[in-house]
RNA sequence: GGCGGCGUAGCUCAGCUGGUCAGAGCGGGGAUCUCAUAAGUCCCAGGUCGGAGGUUCGAGUCCUCCCGCCGCCA
């Protein structure tokens, strides 16, 4: 289809023509970072390189919320983790899927009233850093730090509000390797060897002949593997076949969704084989300790990224005073091609050093592009940056986690993207705040006329919204982050329905009681929009932020929602309303040379 | 070749453990309304549940074979 896209200003750049509303503070609070005094407000964005002490009063920290006074144990930390994506490239859509769930899971978590250590980074060791560094012309760190810093500016724009950016060339990150080494070492589980086979530079990898195509081309990269014999360390990984075995038949949920876990199963019923953890030949990566001559190998290095991420920039690095921040961790969320190295070599590497495995790994699928695969060679790629700066941050997380079944793969197409972003975030919720907002600026001076509980007494609507809700959370429990959305519209469609069939604007003009019974109904329409504004932030929190401050709050009380908020009963009478103002635009659509409008 | 997953309305998907023998969202058509972001509400069309057998009183759901797609392994 050959159209234009109107670029949706409105819901990109908000913040900047919002000078006006009268409970909006422009005071922006900069407790850590000295380069965030622009206005481009982000929530729960926070670049953390300095440790914050847990606190009620935190921007963001909800590890203490009121509700944890009664003497409860302080739960463990969720502590959930992003693969560390590779800088051989600027990150991509599959990257940015990965993330933006992260993100939605801790922000979930975090609304619990939990502790959440979201951890993302990057991995930039690697021959591959270094020949793409020397095709820059650019020295390996140089080409890292440009790297690293487009992911940073990408889940800005995204709103990702991670906690712990770790990059594998981080001083910190070198000890901690290299103390796992030692350990693993020390259980005898590091020998050295002889390898030789037909090596692949893009891979990174030994490769089997048999899977080679003519003159020994790689098939993923189609060009040519090199004859290396090298001698390398290697880990034992054979030695915890029955292990791995034990633990996977005992704790059948460690690996989701369950088709992964067969998979992982089949890997290892076929026999494991000891793999290479060192390279001589390449330079740009961890010393081998006591042996300069030889690299650690990328996996054997990234992985421990989960672990060095905890350590605490102040203190003096070591593994155990990183692991007693936050190990293990609760969910390693990956796609499924790096399956294998998160749910057979790491677990292994764990047991040899004698430390407790993550509690879960996730496998999720692959996005596909109007039914076919991504891939450069194809030209159909789909950037990250392109689509959020088209369509913004709301837009962009809302489609992929309300259209992808978490798990499985799935597909875009513009088409359907705008269709369903449009009819959910500005026709279902935009829509039903706006008329209702305008209505009471109407009818009562946007201001409230009694408590949403007083409003809602004897009225089965707010139990329907609780029902709605608790699903909601159920499946964010889940991780069925698409039926969570789901049951959040849901609030929405009850919402509209209600509006038609109780028709305040016309109970307005009766005047008297109906008159009364219209000003609650607009009071319970606006307590919804509330409870939604909180169900639905971890999937798009700046349209739910907009819809909370338009509701007369403050960032700070938006920033200190709980899930418990969620509870019938926050709005009160007297609260004032901030004046009407569309939440989310409309994504238009224009074909060249005709009007593709034709509505009645 | 072996193992596993999938194939349900134009599109994206529910329907798990057999029982009002088919639903939702998006899109489409119609009606209605005008508080509202040309939005809302209501109604409708649209299905050989990949195909063929079988088990059963009854199968989208269980079994067998076949076709197609995807993944892992060889």
């Amino acid at each position: 289809m050959a159209g234009r896209v109107q670029l949706s200003k409105p819901n990109t750049l908000w913040f900047l023509s919002s000078s006006s509303s009268p409970l909006y503070s422009l005071n922006f609070r900069g407790l850590h970072n000295h380069n965030n005094l622009n206005f481009k407000n982000r929530l729960h964005f926070r670049p953390n390189l300095v440790s914050s002490s847990p606190s009620r009063g935190a921007l963001y920290c909800t590890c203490r919320s009121p509700n944890l006074s009664n003497g409860e144990a302080i739960s463990d930390p969720f502590v959930l983790t992003t693969p560390l994506y590779y800088v051989n490239a600027p990150p991509h859509m599959g990257s940015a899927y990965t993330t933006i769930a992260a993100d939605a899971i801790a922000r979930f978590q975090r609304l619990l009233g939990k502790k959440v250590i979201f951890i993302t980074g990057t991995d930039e060791h690697g021959e591959k850093i270094a020949t793409a560094a020397a095709a820059c012309g650019s020295s390996p760190s140089e080409h890292c730090d440009v790297i690293s810093q487009a992911y940073k500016a990408l889940w800005e724009d995204l709103d990702i509000a991670y906690d712990k950016f770790i990059r594998t060339t981080a001083s910190k990150h070198e000890v901690i390797v290299k103390e796992f080494y030692s350990r693993v070492l020390a259980n005898g589980d590091i020998y050295r060897a002889d390898y030789e086979g037909l090596y692949c530079v893009n891979c990174e990898e030994y490769k089997d002949e048999k899977e080679l195509l003519e003159n020994n081309c790689c098939p993923m990269h189609l060009k040519p593997c090199v004859l290396r014999k090298e001698d390398n360390y290697f880990f034992a990984l054979s030695k915890y076949q029955k292990k791995l075995e034990d633990t996977l038949t005992q704790n059948p949920d460690f690996v989701q969704p369950s088709f992964r876990l067969n998979e992982v199963q089949g890997w290892i019923k076929s026999g494991l084989k000891d793999f290479s953890i060192s390279r001589t030949s390449v330079d740009w990566g961890i010393t081998v300790p006591n042996d300069v001559k030889q690299t650690i190998y990328v996996w054997f290095d990234a992985l421990l990224g989960y672990i060095s991420a905890l350590s605490d920039e102040k203190e003096q690095t070591n593994l155990q005073t990183a692991l007693s921040s936050g190990w293990p961790a609760s969910l390693h969320l990956i796609g499924k091609d790096i399956l294998r190295f998160h749910a057979v070599y790491w677990p292994a590497m764990l047991m040899s050093a004698g430390l407790t495995l993550p509690k879960m790994v996730f496998g999720h699928g692959f996005l596909t592009k109007d039914g076919m695969k991504m891939g450069k060679s194809l030209g159909n790629t789909l950037e990250p940056n392109d689509l959020v700066q088209r369509f913004g941050s709301d837009a962009v997380r809302y489609f992929f986690l309300r259209e992808v079944e978490f798990g499985n793969d799935g597909d875009y197409s513009e088409d359907r993207f705008i269709n369903i972003v449009n009819a959910h975030l500005a026709n279902t919720i935009g829509n039903l705040l706006n008329r209702t907002l305008g209505l009471l600026k109407k009818n009562c001076q946007s201001t409230l006329a009694v408590d949403s509980t007083i409003a809602a007494e004897g009225n089965a609507f707010k139990d329907t919204v609780e029902k709605l809700v608790e699903k909601a959370r159920v499946q964010y429990e889940n991780l069925s982050l698409s039926s969570a959305c789901e049951a959040v519209l849901e609030i929405g469609n009850a919402g509209n329905l209600y509006m038609d069939e109780h028709a305040p604007w016309s109970l307005f003009k009766q005047g008297g009681a109906a008159s009364e019974a219209a000003a609650k109904d607009l009071v319970i329409i606006l307590e919804t929009m509330r409870i939604i504004a909180i169900a639905l932030s971890p999937i798009a929190p700046r349209l739910c932020f907009r819809i909370y401050t338009q509701l007369g709050y403050s960032e700070d009380q938006f920033n200190a929602v709980t899930w418990s908020d969620t509870k019938w009963g926050g709005l009160k009478g007297g609260q004032i309303m901030a004046q009407p103002k569309p939440i989310f635009a409309r994504i238009e659509i224009q074909k060249e040379g005709e009007d593709a409008v034709k509505k009645k």
